[in-house]
RNA sequence: GGGCGAUUAGCUCAGCGGUUAGAGCGCCCGGUUUACACCCGGUAGGUCGAAGGUUCGAUUCCUUCAUCGCCCA
């Protein structure tokens, strides 16, 4: 074995052997008997094709990798199916854009040769993005990898269509929509993105009609952010409640730019406060305006075409962009004398999430899909307990938006997409079918033509966790893994992807069971991580230039190394940040893994027997680190369940570097120098462990490792791969829980501590033996058993061990008093009285305190009668402890003279 | 305007009712101890954002405030 880890030796060539394997297949499709298995799945929520890779995919990987690896180690028989999706409005954006390149539209080419070259490209990005996944380890299935664009989703997509449509949960209707100017196509309300903006207030004087609708002197001044919308006025409102407009009311005002008259309303939703506390009413492009509208049966005046340009209705504005229309706008009503002034005023303006421009409310005739309808059993299913979100917290986010949901438009005007399953005749009659019909529902006609529009991107990714798995068929896949188990992604996608998973599941799922019970959930468990930002807390982005590449990490610190990175720092819930330092820890431990396998592996001889001593037997060592095993193993899994996976890598790695290398090795090396064999199924057990332990987090040096230990102790089970090999147990090793031996051998650690740390306070050469005492009361037997070992790791010999601090000497000697126990170095020429007064003194008052405020606590009636019985007795051995190395200290202060 | 999160060692973060509050990195001191310098040994460094309250006991629970960030309207 090389002397330290290379990554890009092993990666490759065990992802390719663990997938020609097929170790990435669930594997126990029985269900009953002696090797039942329970499924574990989860989908992988589709990445997006155009999508280059970036270290939000790389933790979604890590942490699901982690768990699939997790529980496929435990047995289960685990799916994690991967897929893509189509990112609609993003790849037309591309065409379009390689298109104009070459000065044509998608019109000026047809439909057809447009879709021909967009499913050229997809097919090649979308490869590419998966490609890059396998580097960052997925043990994913690929052979079942979906596509939200296949044959199979598109089935899946028309049959919802068409079920919802058949409930009257998918209408059509004309409504104000969020348009695109940029996308020329309708977006949803979560696809406006919201930012403020430095605009203005222009307060404009309408002048008040008399009974003929001629201007009189009178006016209303009225305050509005977007002047070139004033054409298309239907009314002023103005508040009930507002004297100031109270004699105004039911009079009409004349609209500046054409002279319309237009009622003057009163109507609640005008706040007072609000800029003049006169408001505009502009129905066919406000929300707000669009209701009063309803509620006062406006007009609804539309003049913005689809590409941002004011159309006919506006008059003398007809042809002007909408930006240079608000800037003539205003010059003329400047001219005209009604402008009574600008305000400056920051205010939030919606902006398409993909293009970034300024969305347009228009009047639009779209498909909408009745969400108000599908989000009740959508809020149930969480309120009940039955969908768990992790963190819990964001159960309250979820039903909040949930409750307020309004209906979702899903008509898209562009090519690349689902394309609506629906078809008009001649007459209008319209038609929605799985298959594709070939004459009207209703009359018959052959010449029927299919909606031009696409789906919303979501809808098909609403159908993920149940279209993946071969709905709306009645697939094998579909009845041995839905529901799922967890849904995995970032909590910025809790609206776009986990709600409408929710509800179309729900929905498309109501009769499915299994077991006899109704099955209807996607997945039991949300899990939500937080975004990576760079080391400065900044969102990561190309246009901060502050992306990291993650190829270019695992070229640098191995894949190992990077999601070592990302899965210990990352807490449910919460962003982190990424640093090198972190990605560095994560290479190191692998270089540790690597090097601490290799020393125990050359230890190994032929002969050597590694079956593991029954518990309770064995060295006082084997019994301690097999227990801290235990410990650790018990812990592992009990975080793992909780999803604290940071916290559960941190813990084996904190056992296999601190107590394992830095101790048991240590310990053990001298024993097997001395021609000792009995630690080596120790070394090999906790070796194999460890590898076990930590596959889930880092897959390849673990598997490169274990490889090796299987080779000289092949696995109990026969497995041929840690990644199918059995995770450790937390009542395997129950039986090896030693506690008495836990407690000595933290008194033997502090032996050698207290000598190391004497010699390096006295500035003793490293290199250099010296003689020491440990005096060490109830831990004698060990410390004799453990001879050779303390001096070694303490450097001290001779090496006196004795009972107690009486049998040592006390002239010239530099003395620790420990927990249990102390120790003391004679230091001859070295030795300086005042200082080791001072030294003890010091020890002395930090004892002194210690008993003071444990005698406190416990002379504290109170504390005795309400405190836990178990803290009481933790403080009263304290108290024990820290009296005795006080008179321990004070004795060797007084022997000092 | 409503809600959520964060605030702990120089930096990045754990801990979330009960030890003298921990880790990694960094700093300082010492190391060619035959697995590992991607390492080993030893130090230093924190009134746990502020103020109240609950409790025998608060970094941990409650209230208010401050700063930063996010979501919704």
């Amino acid at each position: 074995m090389a002397p330290a880890y290379q990554p890009g030796d092993v990666e490759q060539r065990l992802y390719e052997w663990w997938e020609s394997r097929g170790f990435f297949k669930p594997s126990h499709p029985e269900r009953s008997g002696p090797n039942a298995a329970q499924p574990f799945t989860i989908i992988m929520p589709p990445p997006n094709l155009t999508g280059e890779l970036h270290l939000g995919h790389a933790l979604v990987v890590s942490l699901q990798d982690a768990l699939t690896r997790w529980h496929r180690m435990l047995g289960d028989d685990t799916l994690w199916l991967p897929g893509v999706d189509h990112a609609a409005i993003a790849v037309n954006a591309i065409i379009e854009r390689q298109l104009a390149a070459e000065g044509k539209s998608r019109h000026d080419v047809g439909r057809e040769a447009f879709l021909e070259r967009t499913w050229t490209f997809v097919n090649t990005s979308r490869s590419r993005i998966m490609e890059q996944h396998r580097r960052l380890g997925a043990s994913a299935d690929w052979e079942r990898e979906a596509f939200t664009m296949d044959t199979q989703r598109e089935k899946a997509v028309r049959a919802t269509f068409k079920h919802l449509y058949d409930d009257g949960l998918i209408y059509r209707a004309e409504r104000l929509i969020n348009w695109c100017v940029d996308c020329e196509s309708a977006i949803s309300d979560i696809e406006v993105e919201y930012e403020d903006e430095a605009g203005a207030f222009w307060h404009v004087r309408y002048a008040i009609a008399d009974a003929d609708g001629t201007p009189t002197a009178d006016d209303i001044i009225i305050a509005t952010t977007r002047p070139e919308t004033i054409p298309a006025d239907s009314a002023i409102a103005v508040n009930p409640e507002d004297e100031r407009y109270a004699h105004l009311v039911g009079k009409h005002a004349i609209v500046p730019t054409n002279g319309r008259v237009i009622p003057i309303i009163a109507d609640s939703a005008v706040s007072i406060e609000g800029g003049t506390g006169a408001l505009k009413v502009t129905p066919g492009h406000d929300p707000t305006d669009f209701e009063i509208g309803e509620r006062h049966h406006l007009p609804i005046i539309s003049i913005m075409n689809n590409d941002g340009t004011l159309n006919a209705d506006a008059g003398q504005y007809n042809g002007l962009d909408r930006f240079v229309a608000r800037k003539q706008l205003v010059a003329d009503l400047e001219a005209a004398g009604r402008m009574e002034k600008i305000e400056p005023y920051t205010h939030a303006v919606g902006h398409c999430q993909r293009s970034r421009t300024i969305v347009e409310p228009l009047i639009s005739l779209q498909w909408w899909v009745d969400a108000k309808t599908l989000a009740g059993p959508a809020i149930e299913a969480v309120e009940s307990g039955r969908i768990k979100f992790v963190p819990q917290r964001f159960e309250r986010v979820y039903e909040h938006w949930m409750e307020n949901i309004r209906d979702w438009c899903i008509s898209r005007q562009i090519w690349w997409g689902h394309r609506i399953p629906v078809w008009y005749c001649q007459d209008n009659h319209i038609t929605v079918a799985v298959d594709t019909p070939t004459a009207c529902e209703t009359c018959g006609r052959a010449d029927i033509r299919q909606d031009e529009d696409t789906l919303d991107t979501w809808f098909s990714s609403g159908l993920w966790p149940h279209s993946t798995l071969g709905w709306p068929d009645d697939t094998d896949d579909l009845r041995r893994f839905y529901p799922t188990q967890v849904m995995e992604t970032a909590y910025d996608i809790i609206f776009f992807w986990v709600a409408r998973m929710i509800m179309l599941s729900l929905y498309n799922m109501k009769t499915f069971t299994q077991n006899g019970a109704v099955a209807d959930i996607p997945f039991d468990t949300v899990y939500l991580h937080g975004l990576v930002r760079a080391a400065d807390g900044a969102k990561m982005s190309k246009s901060r230039g502050n992306v990291i590449d993650p190829l270019l990490s695992i070229a640098q610190y191995g894949t190992d190394g990077l999601r070592f990175a990302l899965l210990s720092g990352t807490s449910p819930g919460n962003d982190q940040r990424i640093t090198d330092d972190r990605m560095e820890a994560g290479r190191n431990l692998s270089n540790k893994l690597w090097n601490a396998s290799r020393f125990v592996l050359t230890l190994v001889e032929p002969g050597d027997d590694l079956a593991l001593p029954a518990p309770g037997t064995g060295a006082v060592e084997d019994r301690w680190i097999l227990s801290r095993l235990a410990h650790v193993t018990t812990e592992v899994d009990s975080l793992m369940r909780r999803f604290e996976l940071a916290e559960a890598v941190r813990q084996a790695r904190d056992f296999f570097w601190d107590e394992f290398s830095d101790w048991y090795i240590e310990i053990a090396k001298v024993r097997i120098r001395a021609g000792d064999r009995t630690p080596m199924p120790v070394l090999v057990h906790v070796v194999d462990a460890v590898l076990r332990l930590l596959h889930p987090f880092m897959p390849f040096v673990t598997e490169e490792i274990w490889q090796r230990i299987a080779a000289v102790r092949p696995d109990a089970e026969g497995a041929p791969a840690l990644i199918v090999a059995r995770y450790p147990k937390p009542d395997a090793l129950a039986a090896y829980v030693d506690d008495e031996a836990e407690r000595q051998l933290v008194a033997v650690q502090d032996f050698v501590r207290g000598i190391r740390n004497i010699r390096a306070e006295k500035r003793v050469d490293a290199g250099r033996w010296v003689e020491a005492y440990i005096a060490a009361a109830d831990a004698e037997a060990t410390a004799r058993s453990m001879q050779a070992a303390l001096e070694q790791l303490a450097r001290a010999r001779p090496l006196h061990i004795v009972a107690s601090a009486s049998e040592t000497p006390s002239e010239g000697v530099v003395t620790s008093v420990l927990s249990i126990g102390s120790v003391s170095l004679p230091m001859a020429g070295l030795f300086d009285l005042d200082a080791e007064r001072a030294r003890l003194t010091k020890q002395i008052e930090e004892a002194s305190a210690e008993v003071a405020r444990t005698e406190a606590k416990l002379s504290n009636p109170q504390f005795r009668d309400r405190a836990p019985a178990a803290v009481v007795a933790t403080e009263d051995e304290r108290l024990a402890t820290a009296r005795t190395r006080l008179e321990g200290l004070r004795a060797s202060l007084a022997e000092l003279g």
